[in-house]
DNA sequence: CATGAATGAGTCTTCATTCAT
DNA sequence: AATGAATGAAGACTCATTCAT
């Protein structure tokens, strides 16, 4: 019983009740519906089946979101935090541009090997977005925060004389492409890919690329 | 009707007719399904759709693949043949492991900057295969060959000496993977990344990685 | 729950407990659904949304009535009492059957424009007896006190020599038709008829039409 | 097979092919859900108990017609159109306003007798018109061409100097709304009223109500 | 008295596919 | 070689109703 009838604006905020077992139905939908789309695919992943995975009938679904579209829309809202979480925790465990660079990349990839499911899930539903706009909103909603993120580190990576004078937003889009497309192979095949390899190489490759060949002096304060 | 008459597993040779008609028919019907996945997604590109955008009856496409998932194989196979032969040729004319890998990635970057309708309609396709099953093969078919080119290259590379030691196959993967990893984003939404800077970051960047610091000596033969 | 206790046929007496409060809810349930039915029409007037108008939980409605079928019952009664109630009171003001007539025919139009909601609602609800025994029961229920009614006056009118001598129970008919004729126009497009004056064209022509030519003299007693 | 897919503006002009085949069978169904309709509500009258009426699968109904709604909304029209084509050729045949007036309403309650089918349906539609603005759309559909008629017959009627100086408008609406309150008595309880005699009574009411009593003059050429 | 949660029957609709022409 | 017509399976969704709290 999500936005009820009332068409009117209002919805995100308060979200009326939210009882503790509605959340807890919404979470437990969302899990199952995660399992069901990485074993079948997004197509096969009717109600009915997610009902069936869950154990509750199809309508229950119904009742606790607006419709299916709803729901895939708080998969990827769930797929895409509970990554993001994970990877900036890690990067705020260290200390230095570098340092956090490496953990954003080194998380990423630790994140992928513990989530298969996750990722198998995303990958299907990447597929979903039809119209120029729906992609438009996904890149918004997923590719633009990790970017940012990834943009800020290394901007500030460059502030502090660590990183060398390349355009951070091309960079980041570069370093998350990076990670993005091997895990793009692996979800297609595990075997075909060693996750673990191709994150030390990512690694050392993007620590290479981006260091600042004069040493840790400022950029910016090239008076030294 | 395809395989009825040939339930063997060779397809090209023999094909019963082949009538010059009946390929161009098929590719007409392919290359407008590809069109229309790209428009509006592959949900709403139903056999109705395609045939609408083809300007034919829903049947005909019927009566020339057999059924809608052998049109959609014909897509892909379609997708990732123009792509690669445009790549291969484009290595091929270049001397030296080095600027083949650098033609390899340009020409990534080349062939999408023109054929993104390709591009879009891969991604939506990707989502697609349900099973591991599916998954697996759709790698062995995409994937496998571009990485196997990569690899002899930089195999050759460090054979011949202007590559270091790393693990082809790994470096394969990344490299492959950062291509298509920036080709999402930019599929997602075509101003969100800058392909032609991202191109040329990676180009200096996996150059820079794989260049063998003892310069053109070969590897094996490095305690000559 | 209603009848779950006396399932006999007697509903308004005994009634178990009919507590004052719970009185006031069902009457305050059959208000707001005449709006909403009014407003959206009796396909959109479903439980839930009705609730919604009064601002209770759907369960409620169930509560207090033993199913949507009583409460659709409850309100067709409410409209028809309203109202018979007022057109009966400003007859019974009039004496001498053609001022009754007058009477009714200008109550009911007086009554129409007081309360449109009621009569939108009405002719939405009409279509929903389905069954030939569901239709008949309606005219049973709506129609045949009003045609008694009418009758009455009539008939009363021709033994006291003011109307002249057709049939009764036809003319009553004819004259509650062309009410809910006009009135019907009116439910469909406010605008399209004029109240008013459709009242007085049919005041006019009814008292044209049902007075005895002979003047004051009673019908039966005309040879005297 | 309506509309297709083209959501463009264009639909009506042309109807594409509308082959002989396709035209009957859109016939067929129509007829067959106006029976279902009559016989068990419109509520009851599901795609899949009017496809089971005609004996055919429901997706030929969802072929033939771009959803439940076109089927109704042909319905209407089928309804009206007939009922119109009957009274229209009546009154046609009469010479003079006075008669063509008693033709129409004569010829209404003919047509009735003989269709009881049709206006039991028509009731049941009635109440379906859930907006303001379908509700509104029905009454120009419906009610204007026949109000329309009747303004035409009563005006010239007037110029004739047969009728006598009445807004044409509103007898127009008293006139169809007291033949359509009458048919609704009819259609809720076949025996509770008597078709011939109200029709026989309204004739003459109205004839009574528009004659000059000045005679055959013309209303306009009072310069006698 | 009231409610949140759940249910299952039933609705319309879409779709790939088949078949006779 | 092509098509119009038909089909049945499956989909998402709505709704009145029930039940434990």
């Amino acid at each position: 019983m999500r936005s009820k009838i009332t068409p009117d604006g209002r919805k995100s905020p308060g979200r009326k009740k939210s009882t503790f077992i509605e959340e807890a139905r919404r979470r437990q939908i969302v899990r199952s519906a995660i399992t069901t789309i990485a074993s079948g695919g997004l197509a096969q992943a009717s109600l009915a089946r997610i009902a069936d995975e869950v154990g509750i009938s199809k309508s229950v679904i119904s009742y606790h979101f607006d419709g299916r579209d709803e729901l895939i829309e708080e998969i990827v809202v769930a797929l895409l935090s509970e990554s993001n979480r994970f990877i900036r925790a890690r990067v705020d465990q260290e200390l230095g541009c570098p340092a956090k660079l490496r953990a954003y990349i080194e998380a990423s990839f630790a994140f992928m090997a513990e989530h298969r499911e996750n990722f198998v899930a995303m990958v299907d539903i990447w597929g979903s977005f039809g119209t120029v706009d729906a992609k438009r909103a996904f890149n918004a909603t997923a590719y633009d925060p990790c970017r940012r993120h990834l943009e800020a580190i290394l901007r500030r990576g460059q502030q502090e004389g660590d990183f060398r004078g390349f355009t951070p937003r091309t960079l980041a889009a570069t370093i998350q492409g990076s990670i993005d497309g091997v895990m793009l192979q692996w979800v297609f095949d595990e075997g075909a890919v060693d996750l673990a390899e191709c994150a030390a190489e990512l690694t050392i490759m993007f620590d290479l690329a981006t260091r600042n060949p004069a040493g840790g002096a400022p950029t910016t304060g090239s008076g030294e």
